[in-house]
DNA sequence: CAGTGAGCGAGCTTCCGCTTGACTT
């Protein structure tokens, strides 16, 4: 029977620690937290200090009844969990639900999972850091209060199941503020002139970029002109040294950064994929914002290096955490084995692994050598303008032979390449001379992994919340994934050749995304509300502010209580004005202009329905008419004209087989119905533009694919029939669908077979209404208790995600 | 399933951080 029980918090790392201690140990995993705050509003007693009241959640009772019998039995019950704030909470949890006294526990922290960290620090023991407990409650304490104070707040004056948090709001913010950097930017052209220039002796051609660009065509015209009789000679030419360092190996946010660079990887899918590398033991935690490696990782890497590319590719180095309020639990995220015979994985599991091994890898690698050259060429001694080529050679690749970090925002800069030998004073000949017009570019929308990186610089949230805290603020519809096709835009490109100088007019794509962050019109009502009110609290220092009082919690020198109390006194105040004040909503209401036909005005808001434009007032005598926004349309952006298109519909196109086709846009995109039968427009085709006779064409294919989702139908029991699904044949039975069992021909069954078949199933033929099934799931999952939300919400919720992705519905649907 | 665009009122929603599983049409 085992003397020592040791608490960790993950049980992978559990498996891995009991291999390096001895038999009189068992390690066992908390899971993480086993305590938190109650659920509803009475988890803390502001009156009295804050006190919290703390619960085993459902979804821990089970690992917290065995730790106890385990504790029972065990004379000594180690407490190791993570040495940060978190970490020492959950130990402190763990001592106060498991009953142990100072007699039979121990605590000991290590920053990494070596069999030598491990063994030192169970030498060292010590006490549970208190100050250290009260930074954590302080902290949840505080999340708490912001959020289920400000929350409310919303439900009344925005919508209801709305929500706001300390890192929730801000990362709204951050997307909010940039769309609108976007919208004011305008776009100034310039021409930037490009020259391709040969050495006589040399005659490899080479281009150079002149020194100033011109903000008209007239002078760059101008310019060309004057070079038509021009004597291009080398004024200097220099060569410097230069090198590069490799980056540190990776953290959470930059292995989320780089794997959506690097591989599309989302960020929610890095992590999975990260935690399956992590449980089968091939890489460290991946939950980190530490870029240290343990000394014998280190040892094991130049090893490596030394073996796969020589001695003189080792350079070992230790690098300095940048992020201030880094906790650094862990190592940086490493393969455990740095050999390059790799582990047997699926493809995605090899990318992610790889990337992971060789950032690892080349952080303990020599600097790459480079040698910059930068040659001036001057046009004529009298011209101030002058074109300047620059070149780079790699002398020495160094850790570039392994990997090469991805920017976010491709530059300008092509390919810098190797410059012919040239010498000063030499005559140079010109090939031609480009002026291309060119436009300043607006900041860079943000991906899911550029929000994390701006959210850690700021310091707000952890590794183990960027990629939930992304998806909650996409799950309230305050912000959406999404991609933009580009406009298209002229150019004017001038080219001097041979003399001549010629003209033309190109076009290009701009402005197109892929996968970028969009606020929603509903994110931006909120946010604005949040800015007035709470300016704050969404502040982006808020967060460092708070964590500089939890750093003096933690050293001891200021009470969590009295730091709470500071906060929460003006806080509360400001809520409680708020809930008090005037019963009015945050208004949307955007003022469009007046309607030609009518004379009212035009408004762009948010209804009940979502993004909506009106004409008229609400409680005047003639009723206001509606219509909802279509996507990529917002309130912010809405033009009087677009507002006024969407009045256009439902249009008839005419009659077909006697009968009225219209066209319009419902909660599944556009349609036309036709004898009351509707049919999804394909995403080609404009509602607004589109004719009867490509409608018919879509009405009679919708017959064909009617006609052929028919396998057989029973005319005793009509509401009974067999029909091709997208997944396959399947029983359609009443409300519900019937699985058709496996090497079952469909044409063949009979009906008795088919109820048979639903009896199996527990199906039954009542038209059952959703919402009962959905009831009846509800109370299935309760007991579970995982972060998912029951799938049937109110209804003006239910119809708002319900409006998110017509098309996507309707391509399925086009599918099927 | 393809419409709608309130305010008589029933009761709910919500935070951040630490961890892994157990669920289907």
């Amino acid at each position: 029977m085992p003397k020592h029980l040791v608490i960790v918090e993950s049980p992978a790392k559990a498996k891995t620690i009991e291999g390096y201690l001895g038999k009189d140990f068992v390690v066992k995993a908390s899971m993480g937290h086993i305590r938190d705050l109650a659920k509803g509003n009475d988890a803390i007693d502001v009156e009295h200090g804050f006190s919290p009241k703390y619960i085993v959640s459902e979804a821990k009772e089970q690992v917290v009844n065995d730790l106890k019998k385990l504790a029972k039995k065990a004379d000594t019950i180690w407490l190791a969990t993570d040495e940060d704030r978190e970490g020492e909470a959950i130990a402190w949890h763990l001592y106060e639900e498991l009953g142990l006294t100072p007699h039979n526990s121990k605590r000991f922290v290590y920053h990494e999972v070596t069999k030598k960290a491990i063994l030192k620090a169970i030498e060292q023991p010590r006490e549970i850091d208190y100050d250290l407990v009260n930074a954590q409650q302080a902290r949840r304490v505080l999340d708490r209060l912001v959020g289920f104070e400000l929350s409310p707040i919303l439900w009344r004056k925005v919508r209801p199941s709305l929500s706001a948090g300390r890192v929730q709001s801000v990362a709204v913010r951050i997307i909010v503020e940039r769309e609108r950097e976007i919208q004011e930017f305008n776009a100034q052209s310039s021409f930037k002139v490009n020259g391709i220039f040969l050495s006589e002796k040399e005659p490899i051609p080479f281009q150079a970029e002149l020194s100033t660009k011109f903000d008209h065509e007239a002078d760059a015209e101008a310019f060309l002109k004057h070079c038509t009789h021009a004597q291009y000679a080398v004024r200097s030419v220099e060569t410097k040294p230069g090198k590069k360092s490799p980056s540190p190996p990776f953290t959470t946010s930059t292995l989320q950064q780089e794997a959506s660079r690097k591989i599309g990887f989302s960020i929610d899918r890095t992590m999975r994929i990260a935690q399956i590398l992590y449980e089968a033991g091939h890489i460290t935690y991946m939950r980190t914002d530490s870029v240290n490696l343990s000394d014998d990782a280190i040892v094991l890497c130049a090893g490596e290096i030394e073996k796969s590319f020589g001695k003189e590719y080792v350079q070992t180095r230790k690098y300095q955490n940048k992020s201030s309020n880094a906790q650094e639990a862990h190592e940086a995220i490493r393969p455990t084995d740095f050999s390059a015979t790799l582990p047997s994985l699926s493809k995605d599991e090899a990318r992610l692994y790889d990337l992971i091994r060789k950032r690892a890898i080349a952080s303990q690698m020599a600097d790459a050598i480079l040698e910059k050259t930068t040659i001036s060429i001057e046009i004529d001694p009298k011209s101030k303008h002058m074109f300047i080529a620059t070149g780079e050679v790699i002398k020495f690749d160094g850790f570039l032979a392994v990997y090469s970090e991805s920017q976010d925002e491709e530059s300008d800069q092509e390919d810098s390449k190797r410059l012919p030998a040239i010498s000063q004073g030499e005559h140079l000949l010109n090939e031609s001379i480009k002026a291309v017009q060119r436009y300043s570019k607006p900041p860079a929308r943000y991906t899911e992994a550029s929000l994390v990186k701006k959210l850690e610089e700021l310091g707000i949230g952890r590794p183990s919340t960027y990629a939930p805290t992304i998806s909650t603020i996409q799950k309230r519809n305050y912000v959406i994934k999404d991609n933009r096709d580009g406009k298209k835009r002229e150019y004017v490109s001038l080219t001097l050749q041979s003399g001549v100088i010629s003209k033309e007019t190109l076009s290009e794509n701009h402005g197109a995304e892929k996968a970028k962050l969009f606020p929603t019109d509903i994110g931006m009502i909120v946010n604005d509300f949040l800015v007035e009110n709470f300016g704050n609290i969404v502040d982006y220092n808020f967060t460092a502010n708070v964590e500089e009082q939890f750093d003096e919690i933690a050293r001891g020198e200021l009470e969590w209580n009295k730091m709470l109390e500071s906060f929460y006194t003006p806080f509360h105040s400001e809520v409680t004005k708020i809930m008090t004040g005037p019963q009015k909503r945050a208004s949307s209401a955007r003022e469009l202009g007046i309607d030609p036909n009518t004379g009212l005005t035009v408004y762009a808001t948010l209804t009940r329905f979502g993004s909506a434009v009106q004409i008229g007032e609400i409680g005047a005598e003639i009723p206001p008419k509606f219509a909802s926004l279509k996507q990529h349309q917002s309130i912010a952006t809405i033009s009087l004209e677009e507002a006024l298109d969407l009045f256009k519909l439902p249009r008839s196109l005419g009659l077909f087989e006697e009968k009225d086709v219209k066209v319009g846009i419902g909660r599944f995109g556009p349609y036309i119905v036709h004898n009351s039968v509707f049919t999804s427009l394909k995403p080609e085709d404009d509602p607004y533009t589109i004719e009867l006779e490509r409608a018919i064409e879509l009405i009679i294919q919708k017959r064909e694919l009617q006609a052929s989702r028919l396998i057989k139908a029973f005319p005793e029991q009509p509401e009974v029939t067999i029909v091709n699904g997208r997944f396959g044949p399947y029983i359609s039975f009443g409300k519900s669908n019937v699985k058709i069992p496996k090497g079952t021909d469909p044409n063949t069954l009979t009906l008795e077979q088919c109820n048979t078949f639903a009896e199996e199933q527990g199906k039954t033929l009542q038209k059952v209404a959703p919402k009962s099934k959905a009831a009846a799931k509800k109370k299935e999952t309760k007991s579970t208790l995982t972060t998912e939300k029951p799938k049937v919400k109110k209804a003006t919720t239910k119809k708002a995600t319900a409006k998110k992705a017509p098309t996507k519905k309707t391509v399925k649907k086009n599918i099927e």
